[in-house]
RNA sequence: UGCGGGGUGGAGCAGUUGGUAGCUCGUUGGGCUCAUAACCCAAAGGUCAUCGGUUCGAGUCCGGUCCCCGCUACCA
């Protein structure tokens, strides 16, 4: 079938802060899955590896914030996770955890052996420190002006704004996330990877795989484009893997070094574990392998260093970097390993429009999923499937949901099995009729038939599985045509032979579907095996088989396969999600820090909006020359959501003052209006226009701003405010 | 404002290396009644955002313009 013997097969490693989405399913644990279950049919040898990745800083942020340890967070959302991924029929061979000893050991060796081998470079740099919070900050904790564009919320580790990649230490003045403090430079000795070193093996590498999605090419490319730099793969935090250099304190491995490591020691853990499984009982059907194999101790090495093997890393497009190039090059570094041969990385799936965000709770959390819709996995999976952000990023939407599930699952797929199965019990008693004579038709039939499987292969094996999924509803339109255009219903009454053959072949259709769902619909496919009797050992290449079935072979009665999704049960989510916009609303003043590894920056507050500010001197209040003012000509700025150029008396001069206030005052309306305006702040082009100036506004919970004036009319532009 | 992704029949999408424009849903008409008002057939409906170029031939390649979405920016 392929050069490989063997498939090593990752899903990324989900990060133990916050329970699973929709998102996380269809980008990526979904399709791997699939994969999988496919290469399983065909009786190819697989390992499907995943596990909770449980260190990095954000994790210590949410234990302190929740005023509990980093390890009973990652304990609790190990097991939600855990127990979500097997409801919905997650087919991993092993869900580890980077917390466990094998794993802190595996990468501890790893890290150990480049070490050893003179890989890194070591560095004592400077990096920022938080002395209110007494740690240092990671890159994406400080923010601070862009060197290169002047952005002023520029992160350390890239402005977000100009798109270049930056050192914290390159910020105009910096500021901590935590206090809001200004963090101190504090010299740290750090290991780094040296990519740019590497940049010629790795350059070799992805060029050697110009079969890549296009997505995947793009965004490796332009980072190799624009040069490695080296990577620090040490950090300077109490959380996660010890650094494993003698004197070292108070330094672990960096988060995505140690994360992909993960995937390797949970590949050991698991023939672990099945060996213990093995010496108690005879193992039940996934661990055959590892009785077979006389050289059961380095069976996990087959899996990882053996040229014949292929290794398969489904992610999210957010990793591409980091499994494409990274995570390479540091197995390039070790020397013993092989390297990906695919990486399937998809977009992002939205929610009714919006992008999902754990932090906003704008999401359908899989264990809720599972409470409202018992025994629907399906249901979604299919829906995930056809919906799935393979080439760009995709909106699930509740009405699709229920319409994917009513007019195709229940209509198309549900009904053609439910007819056959009804007449088959009708006609025979359940017991499957013998097909006499073959007319034009059936032929036809058959033909089509057997080109289904490799259909289906083709698609899977090309990671394009909505295709793959639309053939296999192909196959249940192609059994709702024949039955149509057959009629057995009327042809009963003259000709019984004939319908024998029609029913003969309807079943076959059924039992191929049994088989080639299965990697879709696992749920489904496990309760129509036993509802036809059929043999679960039968394998993909069965599925070209038209005597699956055999005459007399007796069938279990029937029941629904899927059930329609009635309008209020729809509702009701679509109501739920509305009330998740509202509870935001009110929570947003609250206090938000960047909890997601991987989640987008802008629930990140710096000014915790319910707390004053630390104190100043009178001597700093003093400095501001707060005066009233006039108002006299306003106009918008072109091209801009909230600005406007305002003329300002300020009773000492005329000035041009640009405000952000347009989405609440129309400029006709404000002019002659008294306002207070700051007048010695440094002037400052917006839009190119020079801002000489500053006009206060409150600004209520909602984000809705007033004009702060005088309270007596009296009181004449100039006037002095303190 | 920059970056990214898009603009294909009412809706959602597919269109691989340029060669008669497809799919699912919806609509309309018909058939069937075994089936969860399900199924089957047929029809209507698109100048493939727009302008220009390359070509014997462009949804597909090149250039310009407009519009939409996401992120980002502007609030001094």
């Amino acid at each position: 079938m392929s050069k490989f013997k063997r498939y090593t097969v990752t899903a990324a490693l989900p990060y133990a802060n916050g329970p699973l989405h929709i998102g996380h399913l269809a980008g990526c644990y979904l399709p791997a899955d699939i994969y999988v279950r496919y290469l399983r049919s065909n009786g190819e040898l697989v390992k499907f590896i995943c596990g909770s990745d449980e260190h990095g800083v954000p994790i210590t942020i949410k234990a302190k914030k929740e005023g509990t340890t980093p390890q009973k967070v990652v304990d609790k959302y190990h097991k939600i996770m855990g127990d979500a991924f097997d409801e919905f029929g997650i087919s991993f061979d092993i869900y580890a955890r980077t917390s466990s000893k094998i794993h802190h050991k595996t990468a501890t060796e790893f890290f150990n052996t480049l070490y050893q081998k003179g890989v890194f470079k070591e560095e004592i740099t400077e990096q920022y420190f938080d002395e209110k919070a007494n740690q240092f900050l990671a890159d994406r904790y400080i923010v601070g002006t862009c060197p290169k564009c002047a952005n002023e919320n520029a992160y350390g580790d890239q402005c977000e704004s100009c798109g270049s990649t930056l050192n914290a230490t390159d910020l105009i003045n910096p500021k901590s996330t935590f206090s809001g403090e200004k963090p101190i430079l504090k010299k740290t000795k750090n290991w780094f990877l040296p990519l740019d070193t590497l940049q010629p093996q790795i350059d070799a590498y992805i060029d050697s795989h110009k079969e890549w999605k296009t997505n995947v090419l793009g965004q490796c490319k332009s980072w190799l484009s624009s040069g490695l730099q080296p990577r620090a793969m040490t950090r300077d935090l109490d959380w996660g893997v010890k650094v494993p250099i003698e004197g070292v304190e108070g330094k672990v491995l960096y988060v995505w070094f140690d994360a992909p490591i993960g995937y390797i020691s949970a590949t050991k853990e698991f023939f672990n574990t099945s060996k213990e499984i093995n010496n108690t009982n005879e193992g039940d059907g996934a661990n055959l392998i590892s009785n077979l194999k006389p050289h059961e101790k380095e069976e996990w090495e087959l899996y990882w260093k053996d040229k014949e093997t292929k290794l398969v890393h489904f992610i999210g497009k957010d990793n591409i970097v980091f499994h494409c190039i990274i995570f390479p090059a540091m197995l390039m570094a070790e020397g013993s390993y092989i390297l990906p041969e695919a990486v399937p990385a998809n977009e992002f799936l939205n929610l009714e429009g919006n992008k999902i965000s754990t932090s906003r709770n704008w999401a359908v959390w899989l264990h809720e999923y599972l409470l409202e819709f018992t025994n629907k996995q399906d249901a979604l999976r299919y829906t995930l499937c056809a919906n799935a952000p393979e080439t760009k990023d995709n909106d699930f939407t509740w009405k699709d949901f229920q319409a994917k599930n009513n007019n195709e699952l229940v209509a198309i797929l549900g009904n053609f099995i439910n007819r056959t199965l009804v007449l088959t019990h009708k006609y025979y008693d359940g017991k499957v009729p013998e097909a006499l004579e073959f007319i034009k038709a059936d032929i036809l039939l058959l033909k089509e038939l057997s080109k289904f499987p490799e259909k289906i292969s083709s698609s899977i094996k090309q990671y394009r599985f909505r295709e793959a999924l639309a053939e296999l509803m192909n196959l249940a339109r192609l059994g709702n045509k024949f039955l149509a255009d057959n009629e057995p219903w009327i042809i009963i009454k003259t000709d019984k032979n004939r319908v024998q053959t029609i029913m003969n072949l309807s079943l076959q259709i059924v039992a191929n579907l049994t088989i080639l769902m299965e990697p879709f619909l696992p749920f489904t496919s496990k309760k129509l095996a036993t509802m036809i009797n059929l043999n679960n050992n039968l394998k993909w290449n069965d599925a070209t088989r038209t005597d699956l079935l055999l005459p007399g072979h007796q069938i279990n009665p029937s029941s629904l396969l899927f059930e329609k999704v009635e309008d209020e049960i729809i509702d009701s989510q679509i109501l739920k999600l509305n009330n998740s916009k509202i509870d935001n609303q009110s929570e947003i003043n609250k206090s938000n820090i960047l909890l997601n590894k991987n989640e987008d920056a802008s629930p990140i507050v710096i000014n915790f909006k319910n707390e004053a500010k630390a104190d100043i001197s009178f001597d700093d209040f003093n400095k501001m020359d707060i005066r009233v003012g006039t108002i006299l000509e306003a106009e918008r700025v072109p091209k801009t959501d909230k600005l406007m150029k305002l003329l300002i008396d300020t009773g000492i001069d005329k000035r041009t003052v640009v405000s952000g206030i347009a989405a609440y005052y129309k400029p006709e309306e404000i002019i002659g209006q008294k306002v207070s305006i700051l007048v010695n702040l440094a002037p400052r082009k917006i839009k190119n226009i020079e801002s000489q100036g500053m006009i206060l506004m409150a600004e209520n919970s909602n984000g809705e701003l007033c004009f702060v004036e005088p309270s007596k009319l009296n009181i004449n532009n100039g006037a002095s405010i303190k």
